[in-house]
Formats: C-alpha cells, structure tokens, sequence
RNA sequence: GCCGGAGUGGCGGAAUUGGCAGACGCGCCGGAUUCAAAAUCCGGUGAGGGCAACCUCAUGUGGGUUCGAGUCCCACCUCCGGUACCA
C-alpha cells in the first residue's frame, strides 16, 4: 500500500472527522471568532459542478488555517431547496417535490462530504425544512408589523405609526387600512411580470430583456394583487451602508447602480381651465407645495430642473392615472388604442428592435410654470409608469430620448444651456438642430441666463419652492420587491383574510398567531398549474384553506414567497440552528455576528445580497440583531470554464475557411464573408502552431481557427463532474487543482493535464516522506531525527512565512507554488528532518487535509492534524549571508556581483566601482549618476 | 451606447506595488535507470543572432514620465462580464 492512494486514505479520514466531532463548533467562540459563510447551493438534479467546490475549498482553507491559528471557526453549510426545478418536476412525474429535494440534497451531502471540507454538519439547514421556514414566516410577520420612519430612518413597530386626526375620525376600518398601506410587507395591485409558460409571476429581476431569467419564456405585464416589500423605503440606508463594508468593488458600484439615486425636483405643471390658472398659482403660492398633486396639476420628476424653460411638450406613460382626463374628445379613439396596445406588449416588445419611440397627443396642453406658455401633453410609452411619477417635462434640446422623439413628432425645440466655446457642434445645438446633454451655461432663461447648470438646478428649485410649484427630490431606480408567487413549492404565508358569512373576502387581514407556526404547505393531489395567474394551495383542501379564529372565519393567504425568502437570513439561524423558542438567541448573535468572510458567485450581486441585507436592516432595526450589515467581506469566486477548444470552419466542400472571415449572420448561422455557409469543427492541438496572436494550420499557415474556452454546459458537453475527478485524481487533488489554476476572483479555463500536475506533486509529498519501495507503510528512511541545516532551515521558514502570508491574502495559488519549491528542494535532500516534515505536512493541511491527516500519523504525531497549531517563522532563519544583486549600466543589467544583504549604500556602490567587469564596462566614460537600493541593486548612469 | 474587469512564453499563471520579467505547474526536448516500456529521478526550455564569451529584441498597440516601467500618465485596439429609454 505505500503507494499514495486517495481513494482509500479519503474516505476513512473522513469518517474519523465524523465520529470525532472534529469541526463541531462550540454554542459559543471562545478568544477570536471567525464565521466564514459559503453561498447555500441549491441542490439540483445534477450534483455539484466544478465551480461550487472553487469557493467551497477557499472557505475551507480559511477555515481550517484559522483554527489552527487558534480562533474559533464557525463555517456551516446548508440548502437553498425551495424553488422552481423541483416543482416542474413534480408536475411531470407527479412526485413530491419534497421527495426529489430531499434526495437531491442527500447527493449533494454526499459529494461535498467527499471533498472532505471542514463544515459542522450538525448545523445543517434547509431552507425547505418546516422548522427552518416556521422562522422565515417568522420574518415575514415583522416585516408586516414593521412601518418605516422616514425620519428617522428607521423601521418601527405599526403600533407606533402616529395617525392623523382625519383618518381616526373615519374609525376603525380606516385605520387598518392606514396602517395596512404603511407595513413593510403590504399587497398592492402591481403590474406584474407573468410568465403563462412558467405559470407564474416574476420578480423584475428575474427577467431578462421580456423574458423569464429561467427558461427564457416570454413574460406578459398584467395587473394583479400582490405582496409587495417596501424596501424602496430603506435605499438610503442599503447605500449608505456599502461604504463600510470590504466588498469588490465592481460588486457595490452594481448595488449602486441597482439602487440608481438621483436628484433634482419634482414639478407641477397646470392642467386645469385657463380662466383658473391665475387663482390656481395664488393658491399655490400661499399653501405650498402640496405632498400629493392635486387635480389641476401635471407632476413630473426632473434631474435637469435649470432645463424647465427649455421644457416644449410633456409625456405621461401609458398606464398614467391622468391619461384619461387628459385626454380630449377628438383624441380618445387614438389615445385609448395606443394605450390598449402599450399594455398588450411585454417588455421585450417595447424594448426590443430600433427602439424607435412611438406616442400620441392627448389633445390637452399644460402650462409651463416658469415660463407660462402652453405646452402639449402626449402619452408615450418611452415614459415608464413606475418610476419618478410616471411623467416628464421634455427637454428635447438637452435630453436624447425627448430629441428623438420631437424630431420624430416635430415638436419644438428650445435650447436653454449654452455649450462650451469650443464645441464642435455648437451651432447646430444652438439652432436646435442637434441635442447637447452635459452642463453649460444658461441662455433663454430669463433671469438665470449666464449661471451655470449647478447654480440654475438650485435657483429654479428655490423658486419653484416658494411658488408652491416645485420641491427638490430624489427618487430611485429601485422598485418594491415583489414577493409574491404563484407556486406551491415556497413557503406559504402566515397571513390570513377575513370571510364573511357568504365566504366573500371582507378586506380584513390578519396575521397567523406566532404559537401557530409553522404555517406547513397543504398535501395536494397534483401539483398543476392550471394557466391563470391562481395559486396552487387554493387548490388545498377546505381543512387547511379556511380557519376560525376567535369566533371568525378566514381563508388563508394561497400565494408563495418567492426563493430570495429563505436565503434572506439563513447565515443567522447557522448560530442557533435548533432553536425553538426564537429565530437566534441573543447571545449567540452577538457573539458570532458579522459574518466574517462570504464567499460565493457574482451572480448574486444585486438580488440575495441585496435582499438580504434588506432583512437584516429589518431585523436591526427592530431589535433582533445587533449589527447593521450581515456580510463584512465579500469575495466573489470567478467563473471556471470548460476546456479550451479550437474550432476550425470548413465551407459545403469541406475546405477550411479562416477564422477571421467568419460572422454570424442575422439568424446566427456562421457564413464566410463571401457568403458561404460554414460549419464549425473541433481541432487538435497538435495540429496548430501559433502564429502572432492567433493559431493557424500548421498545414496551412494562412488558415486561422478559433481558440476559446466557453462556459460549461450540458448541450457544449464541457462539463467536468467532481465526482469523475475525485475517483480519477482524488479530493485533495481536487481542492489544490482548483486553487491552483489561478486567483480566486478570476475566470479561468479547466485543463485535465493540470489536474494530473497536481496530483503528481501530491505524489511527490508522498514520496518525500513515505517508503514507497516497502511493503507497509513506513517513513522513508531519508525521514531522520536530525536538526536542519543551514539551506535546510532557510527553505522550511521561507516556506512556512510565504504559504501564512499567502493564505492569509488568499492567494492560495502561489501559496500552493512555494509549498512546490519545498517539496522540490527536500526531493533532492538525502536527508529530510522529520521536524521539518512535521511543519510541511501542518502547511499543507488546508489544502488538501486527507493527505496531511495520514502523513501525519505517520510522521508520528498524534491526533488530527487540524488540532495542531500553524508553525511560526523565524526571521533569523530566512537571512542569507550574501545575495547576488544586479549591476546596471544605463538601467540595463550588465553584471552581478555578491554583497551581503545588509551592506549599506555607499559601500554597494564602492563594491561595484571595484569590480573588474564594470570596470571595463564604463572604461572612458564618465559617470552622470549613481544609484544603489540596499539588498537589491545598483545601477551606474554612464556618458 | 454606458459601466466594470482583463490583455505577460505553446498553455494556466508568478513578479515587496517603480528595481534581475517569465516563480510554480502543464506541455515539449535531452539524459540516467531498464532487455524494453511505464513509473521515477536529473537537466534544459521567451524569440532572434553568434563557434564562443556574449549581443539584440520582448509583458495588446502608439506616445510620455523616470537612472530604471509588466507596474505610473495620455491615446487607441481586442476579449470577457454586467446593463439597457430610470427623465
């Protein structure tokens, strides 16, 4: 058996982990805690990829190397199992998806339990566990208890929301309904994104260009009751609260986007009877700038007010509430038919092609209110209803979209910013001829004419301000979340409606009692969508459909959460994953939160971290954890792609056709440039040869064929299965595979023969210390009890002091190199100090723990390795007594001579002026300048 | 279009943040061992030139700063990822 064979030494160090309660993880840390969270995969049909165990094994190695270092880790796992997949499944095979999840999930165990990680198992969740969803409908009813103080900045208990006089004065129905418009957690008819294919709506997140995210289907806009989250309401915290934490840049500049704040004002342009306008402005005058528009005013949002006497027309979109008042007799037949045909067009429609804009005219006009002319108001849908107030002043001289459009319509243009002198296209800006966007200087603005773009923006506001026309704003991309579903595989909602004695819904709410959850998903015959935008559970038996409490009958809330729910906040029960009384104990939140380190896919970049650090402001908020963010450090993995694959083309004949002159054409066929049809063929290596920047044929230089690695997929058939990998090469030499390719964060292509590289360094290690010639398992006889010698001693602390650095950088890659060197240098060494051995094989452990675990034991230690404590370095040992330092001429190195590293800089430069080689090198000439850097070179400038 | 990220040998990638470009691995070439092979061990390997010692050129392209640039500045090219009428 001396031979290194993964396939036995695995598995049974494996089971030694389990039955010795190795990585369980005390209640509470004691000295320095570090919680170091991976993303939660959901457990598909397919077991794990290759990608999930890149981050897997990061997190494992800090971890582990953690530990060592004798804090107290907290690294959990668990699954995101609610979801779409399953379901399908159950409506093709009629079986449970509890059934497919839970066997999924064993898979899954399974294979992360072979690649041997460090996790506590006995924290393991999922999200679809009544006792783990009992608390998310937990969540859900504080979100629905919850009001935000704008104030503040503050959610509060709905108790606390003050109620104005008028509303008390209606009674009691007003107030809930008061409140009820008010909860965090609140329904509202929304135009919504349903997909007919999925039967389903979706969130607009998950929907891309008109089209589900999952199965690109085509998503239709219709209206409908929903549950909606207010988290607009916290889009100053969500991006205030970026600046602290130690993410990746790109990823909170995404989150900014998402958010998207902008400032500018909010205005009302005068719609009523002409013979009015005059009272309407002394009003207005008087009173101010009402909350609400009234009935006689037009409100738009504009992050260009210095532009309002530039503004020649309005929009409102389609689904406007005005746009019928608005819109005169003579027009409606027009209106209501664009209209009719704007709400009939999914997203894809209205975004899809040229893009050219579209509109009709109302037939009404508003008044400008600085300038006091009459403008015409059109209905477009380039005007989205759902953000700023569905509205615009168009400033077609200084707006793109509103150019395009009064180009297209004729609408006059007015041109209010003066360009810059030096412009090019000045003239034409300035005859209306060609919009002009940036900043400039103020013309036809009466009284602001000469001040720049700022100053304008803040006078206008001012004076709109105190003409009760115009308040400064600031509005969001952000929209409420979405969060209902019509689906049965989710959690269902602790919420239930009030029938009266006909079973018609009476418009009470009320919330399930905390004692009553969890509130469990109803056995169902079939799992069906039956093609309406209906839930499933309606289809639940009466039993679990209707409830009586306290003397009243209600029906339950049928809708679904969305997938987001469940990993909203799963990092928190990971603390206390079996506890009954509460969400977590205080205690314990305090003690192990923030988490520390979260590593996981950008993909998730705006959606779960977003959502989830929505909840956890919540939660703050309301007193149930204690820190304001969930995830101090973030760092995404990059992606890993398939096999790099040379594809070549051949036209109908078979001849090849070089790369370069082949395109897609509109329906993605590739064709040659002259217009041939071509087809694709996978190359071998062997027969190319690098030609400048691209490969070509080596039997035919000019024929360049394409050299790319793509994403894995199924249909590519580039797929790598760990499981293949593990039983071919082992897991440990999975782990420093994958560590090894490259820098985490990066994206990288997957090379079997590299697999095999690192494997035969494992073999290496093996060797180093292990008899491979005997018949037992025994130390190779080179493994003595001697001190090290000098180099002996300078390579082991070197090594020890890069893979600490590296590890803790998490640069596991040159981690991984340097722990190479080592082996290569004591490969060499007749004789191999067991102490030195010892520190190796403790290096070694994060990565690739199986082996260390067993070269461990027989390098006589006792216990687990991971129980040892990581070796220190020792400065002393790293210096060498001479270093070989480079002499330049000129900045170019011409000789190198031996000083010892400590030598200072005038006698590294007398050191070189005496060497015979540079001597001769600057024979004749004279020297302009003399540079020496202590330990690392010097360099003559010589004339 | 806009916003990110990246371009270094045949390939994956290293380079104290301005100081010996190419660590480490793959691949390839040579040697030892072997009857032979596998495995293993040892050595070589950016390109071009020279018998040689050496010389010249090299970090996507073109400029610049500097004694010295893969690293800093300006302009451009290519690829990858994200995003798309947000007023």
């Amino acid at each position: 058996m001396p031979r290194y064979n993964p396939s036995q030494i695995e598995p049974t160090w494996q089971s030694y982990w389990e039955t010795n309660r190795t990585f369980a993880t005390p209640d509470l840390p004691s000295g320095t805690k570090r919680y170091v969270l991976d993303m939660f995969p959901y457990p598909s049909g397919d077991g794990l990829h290759v990608g999930h165990p890149e981050g897997y094994t990061a997190t494992d190695i800090v971890a582990r190397f953690a530990r060592m270092r004798g804090e107290t880790v907290l690294h959990p796992m668990g699954f995101d199992a609610f979801g779409l997949p399953a379901e399908e499944h159950a409506i093709k095979t009629g079986e449970h998806p509890r059934v497919q999840t839970q066997r999924n999930i064993d898979n899954f165990t399974r294979q992360l339990k072979m690649l041997g990680f460090s996790y506590d198992w006995e924290r393991v969740i999922s999200t679809t566990d009544e006792e783990y969803f009992r608390w998310t409908q937990w969540i859900f009813l504080v979100l629905y208890d919850t009001w935000f103080d704008s104030a503040l900045q503050k959610g509060r208990p709905i108790d606390e929301l003050p109620i104005p006089e008028e509303v008390s004065d209606q009674g009691e129905d007003e107030v809930a309904k008061f409140r009820d418009n008010h909860r965090l957690a609140y329904q509202a008819d929304a135009l919504v994104n349903w997909c007919p294919e999925l039967g389903t709506v979706l969130a607009n997140e998950e929907v891309q260009d008109g089209k589900s995210e999952r199965g690109g289907y085509p998503v239709k806009r219709i209206p409908l009751r929903q549950w909606m989250l207010r988290i607009t309401d916290y889009a100053e915290r969500l991006l205030e609260g970026l600046d602290d934490l130690d993410w990746p840049v790109g990823i909170k500049k995404l989150q900014q986007d998402w958010i998207g704040r902008s400032t500018g004002a909010e205005v009302d342009f005068y719609i009523g009877a002409e013979s009015d306008y005059e009272s309407w402005k002394a009003d207005r005058k008087g009173a101010g700038f009402p909350s609400e528009s009234d009935d006689r005013a037009l409100r738009v949002y504009t992050t260009r007010p210095d532009t309002l006497f530039g503004a020649t027309y309005m929009v409102v979109a389609p689904e406007h509430p005005l746009v019928e008042s608005l819109t005169t007799a003579s027009h409606r037949q027009e209106v209501l038919d664009y209209c009719e045909k704007a709400s009939f067009k999914s997203d894809r429609e209205r975004t899809d092609g040229d893009r050219g804009k579209t509109g009709v005219f109302s037939g009404s006009y508003a008044v400008n209110p600085v300038t006091g002319n009459r403008v015409p108001i059109w209905i477009a849908d380039y005007v989205l209803a759902g953000y700023g107030t569905g509205a615009i002043m168009a400033v077609p001289a200084h707006d793109e979209r509103d150019f395009e459009f009064a180009t297209q319509f004729e609408l006059s243009v007015i041109p209010v910013v003066n360009p810059p002198s030096d412009h090019p296209k000045r003239e034409d800006i300035l005859a209306g001829q060609v919009c002009f966007a940036a900043q400039g200087v103020a013309i036809n603005s009466g009284e602001f004419d000469g001040q720049s773009t700022e100053e304008v923006k803040i006078a206008i506001t001012e004076q709109l301000t105190s003409n009760g026309t115009g308040c400064a704003a600031v509005n969001y991309k952000l929209r409420d979340w979405l969060f209902s579903r019509q689906r049965f595989w989710g959690e269902p909602f602790p919420i239930l409606h009030e029938v009266n004695e006909e079973g018609e819904y009476t418009g009470v709410k009320r919330a399930v009692p905390v004692e009553d959850l969890p509130v469990k998903l109803p056995e169902l015959e079939d799992f069906k969508p039956h093609g309406r935008p209906e839930p499933p559970l309606a289809k639940a038996d009466e039993d679990w459909l209707y409830v009586e409490l306290d003397g009243k009958r209600y029906r339950r809330e049928t809708n679904t959460m969305p997938q987001w729910a469940g990993s909203c906040w799963y990092y928190l029960r990971y603390i206390d994953p079996s506890n009954q009384q509460q969400l977590i104990d205080p205690a314990k939140e305090k003690a192990w939160m923030p988490v520390d380190l979260y590593v996981g896919g950008a993909e998730h970049a705006v959606l779960h971290l977003l959502y989830s650090r929505f909840w956890h402001k919540v939660l703050f908020d309301r007193g149930h954890v204690t820190v304001p963010e969930p995830f101090n450090r973030l760092v995404n993995q990059g992606m890993i792609l398939g096999e790099v694959e040379y594809t070549g083309y051949l036209d109908e004949e078979n001849n090849p056709v070089t790369a370069q002159e082949v395109k897609r054409d509109d329906e993605g066929n590739r064709v040659a440039t002259d217009g041939r049809i071509v087809k694709p063929v996978s190359m071998d290596e062997a027969d190319l040869e690098k030609k400048g920047e691209t490969f070509v044929l080596k039997s035919d230089p000019s024929i360049r064929v394409d050299s790319r690695a793509f994403k894995m997929s199924k249909s590519r058939g580039n797929v790598v299965n760990p499981d293949d990998i593990v039983q071919q090469y082992g897991a440990d030499s999975l782990r420093l595979y994958e560590m090894f390719m490259g820098p985490l964060e990066a994206t990288k292509p997957w090379a079997m023969t590299g697999v095999g590289g690192v494997r035969n360094f494992l073999d290496r290690v093996w060797r180093m210390i292990v008899d491979d010639k005997a018949d037992e398992l025994v130390l190779a006889a080179s493994v003595v009890d001697e001190e090290c010698n000098e180099s002996q001693m300078r390579t082991l602390h070197l090594t020890i002091k890069k893979v600490t650095e590296d590890t803790e950088a998490m640069s596991f890659n040159t981690a991984i190199a340097r722990m190479m060197e080592f082996t290569n240098f004591f490969t060499r060494e007749k004789t191999r100090p067991r102490s030195a051995m010892k520190s190796f094989v403790i290096l070694l452990s994060p990565y690739a723990p199986h082996i260390a675990e067993e070269l461990w034991k027989l390098l006589g230690g006792n216990d687990s390795i991971s129980n040892q404590t990581w070796p220190k370095w020792e400065e002393s040992a790293l210096v060498e007594s001479s270093v070989e330092i480079p002499v330049q001429i000129n900045g170019k190195v011409k000789v190198k001579i031996s000083i010892s590293p400590d030598t200072p800089r005038e006698e590294m430069m007398e050191l070189a002026l005496a060497d015979d080689r540079v001597k001769a090198l600057i024979e004749g000439k004279t020297i302009v300048k003399q540079i020496a850097v202590p330990g690392r070179l010097v360099n003559l400038v010589v004339k």
